[in-house]
DNA sequence: AAAGAGTTTGACCAAACGGTCAGGAACACG
DNA sequence: CGTGTTCCTGACCGTTTGGTCAAACTCTTT
């Protein structure tokens, strides 16, 4: 009998396995960075049996990346359902934050992969991605129009949300070598800071 | 006779070109993303012709990273020389903007470098920089106890200067894929915008 | 328990990589 | 012009890397 996906039990545990130790790699080495053996040792298996569960080291690369590109923008879809502008929009800050401190190597990947000029993953940026920021920009310049929230370049708005948020996953050893918190106790600050930055911003006086 | 410095002018010339060139490849692809072929046909040299000059690869990037350390930081040492505290942040902040728009590469390469744990730089991160930041974070903070700013944390806000302004060199194809604008048009759309964000929050009420 | 499908691995390969080296070419300088 | 120094290159080397493959092992199913 033919199903859709043929899993079986031990395909879908060493699947997953390999996917987050591959996960742990590619997000701190980058794609040339990381290397077959490495993700193996990391796993737990051997190198010819990660490459039984995927054809190349790029397939594994790019699970990894189709994976993250739909759970990565999903907050901001939820962006504009229902509250006040100004606490959707903080809330989204918020959010954006906890995934920082709850992902960082989902936000690492992320960043090797546009730093490097997204290679891999522009098509995705120019076209869903690029919608659905321009429709969220347009929600918040329907805000702004009916004055509830203070004029700012929507766009920029987005950029500057992602860029302060994700500093602290991107850039977490710099920000460690310079605060030296404890675990993770800095995040609440950072929330705070960035929720005040927000706040003030946006409620229109 | 012995000279400190015996560099003649083809030295002079074609470690310039080397490190120009391997700044283009490193920013790209990172340090193990470059290979010295891919170098030297950057700069238009054969490849034992760059071990001539430099030992090795990896004495390539340090020297770059080397020269970087010392130029990148530095708009960060003219805080509080003169001026109204605002000003004085506005203007940082479009400097590093400006920074993003004009060394791009050098931020990438930066960018590159902490993405993967800094696995080179953290000494200075650690000594040099921290202390910086942490005798500027004391600026602000005495500005915060005089009222003329208004009350955040110093330390977060550094770091959502630094991200809110490189996030415009290191994602850039992410923004020019969701903007799509004409060169660099876009830069004065963000200068406008971050100066309204940090002149909101740090006017103090 | 036997058969067949699914899983695992050691041994191996070709290409790519960082780096070496002997010797030749270009240059500086008396 | 000659000679010593600086500069440059083709050929080469050992290692690492992504990937292959036949053979063996294990698990499920009847």
């Amino acid at each position: 009998m033919k199903m859709e996906r043929p899993k079986t039990r031990i395909q879908q545990k060493n699947t997953r396995t390999i996917l987050d130790a591959a996960l742990d790699v590619f997000s701190q080495h980058g794609f040339r960075g990381t290397t077959l053996d490495q993700i193996a040792q990391a796993a737990g298996l051997s190198k010819p049996n990660l490459l039984y569960y995927f054809p190349s080291k790029e397939a594994i690369h790019d699970a990894l990346l189709m994976e993250l590109m739909d759970t990565w923008v999903d907050p901001l879809r939820h962006i504009g359902e229902d509250g006040h502008p100004v606490e959707e929009i903080v809330a989204y800050v918020l959010r954006k934050l906890e995934m920082s401190r709850d992902y960082p190597r989902e936000s690492r990947l992320f960043a090797n992969e546009i730093v490097q000029g997204a290679p891999r993953i522009l098509d995705q940026i120019e076209g869903p991605l690029r919608d659905l920021v321009n429709e969220k920009a347009e929600v918040i310049r329907g805000w702004i129009a009916a004055g509830e929230l203070a004029e700012v370049d929507p766009h920029h708005l987005i950029f500057s949300i992602w860029s302060t948020t994700q500093h602290y996953a991107d850039f977490d050893v710099q920000v460690r070598g310079i605060l030296r918190p404890e675990g993770d106790a800095h995040f609440n600050d950072a929330a705070q800071f960035l929720e005040a930055l927000y706040r003030r911003t946006l409620t229109p006086r």
